[in-house]
DNA sequence: GTATATTTTTAGATTAGTCTAAAAAATAAT
DNA sequence: ATTATTTTTTAGACTAATCTAAAAATATAC
């Protein structure tokens, strides 16, 4: 049994980690979770404790079997909360991540599956990123962000990172939402700003932004 | 604001305070949050110097305006999440206590706005309880518990006490649900059971179970 | 109306999660 | 390869919520 805080330290060892494929420093974690290396090592002995990582002193940590599993769950209820809430609430999609980090830590097994029963089984969040299923099984989408296309790619846009609200505000006006054809038109070098097609409309794009719009790779 | 434990111990206070209507001491707060006396006589100091309960030594506490606000908002969750459960996910009654008593501490006004409108601005909940409006507004309805009703009493049952999933589910069986016609046939002096008809049919129900079902005073 | 019993509060500890400051280990620099 | 820098860990302290044991206040008994 997972406390919230563990839950949420585990999520975030998962995503660092890109699925469990690689470790994670303490530093890193510190920064993904707003608080200072001292609270990630004590955290990283509970975790480790519980046999959800492994972990090695100065030389960070590794996600296992059980703790993949573990996150999986965590992720899969937060994106099943958040296609709740668009799909049937009427949130739109850049104001439901705060809440599904709320909701994503109600336990109850049988409310998961009936909640995916009613939503009609969906594959992908609204964002783009992929549910995984009752089993904690995720297809993996190789996802590239729009920053490191070449010029004249043509194609769909998978996803958009779901972090930061006022982006996806910006995303929503710009038209950049998943499923919508997408076209590189040109690269600026001094600044890496982007010129391209979104839905047949042609927009200027800074990094931060190209790097957060994700196409099928 | 309030954390999640405290938002417990406040809904307790207003529950065993009658909505407000008298002192709570120490001991019977103790034994409705199953903990000890001295970890209540801390919380108290914490609750009152948030200024959501009065309190003066040794003679209970009693709730503020601001508090029984707060309350009937929690309250107010609990219950729209409830039916939620019940009316949408295809939850039965009995099920849906513990779940709703970790989603009601979800803090995000619009969340609960939207899904009250989704739901379709229900007044009561799956076991009979009025909903609190958005503005902490509660519809009392006077209810008489069935262990005090007289031989020959007609009506209709009103609710249900909500707190055992056995209980529900028994009554559940017997047809005990808000709504359905109930008659008072007799009453046995020597252990209070009583001879009811619910819905027509003709049952038999001791005290515990008499006194969980309540009619419209 | 003093003694006894009950209820409530205080005192001191404990656990989870966090922090700052200092020590230890690993990495980089010359 | 020895020094300097960065990263990580330890040590000690703080807050929220809890506990046990003991003290204080109130209520009950005769």
């Amino acid at each position: 049994m997972l406390s919230l805080t563990e839950e949420n330290y585990l999520k975030a060892i998962y995503h660092l980690s890109d699925g469990g494929s690689k470790a994670v420093l303490t530093n890193e974690l510190a920064e993904a979770m707003s608080t200072k290396a001292a609270s990630v090592t004590d955290m990283i002995k509970k975790l480790s404790a519980k046999e959800v990582i492994t972990y090695e002193k100065y030389y960070g940590v590794n996600i296992t079997a059980q703790g993949k599993s573990e996150a999986l769950m965590v992720i899969r209820k937060h994106r099943l909360w958040e296609t709740f809430l668009v799909d049937k609430l009427g949130f739109a999609w850049d104001e439901v991540h705060e809440v599904a980090e709320q909701l994503e830590h109600i336990n109850s097994p049988r409310l998961i599956e009936k909640l995916d029963e009613f939503l009609g089984y969906p594959k992908v969040d609204p964002h783009g990123d992929p549910i995984p299923d009752h089993k904690g099984k995720i297809k993996i989408i190789p996802q590239v962000p729009v920053d490191q296309l070449a010029i004249g790619y043509q194609g769909k846009i998978a996803a958009v990172k779901d972090s930061d609200s006022n982006l996806l505000k910006y995303l929503d006006k710009i038209g950049a939402r998943p499923g919508v054809k997408i076209k590189v038109l040109g690269k600026e070098e001094y600044d890496d700003s982007m010129e391209i097609l979104i839905d047949d409309h042609r927009v200027f794009i800074s990094k931060a932004v190209s790097q957060n719009i994700l196409v099928v790779g």
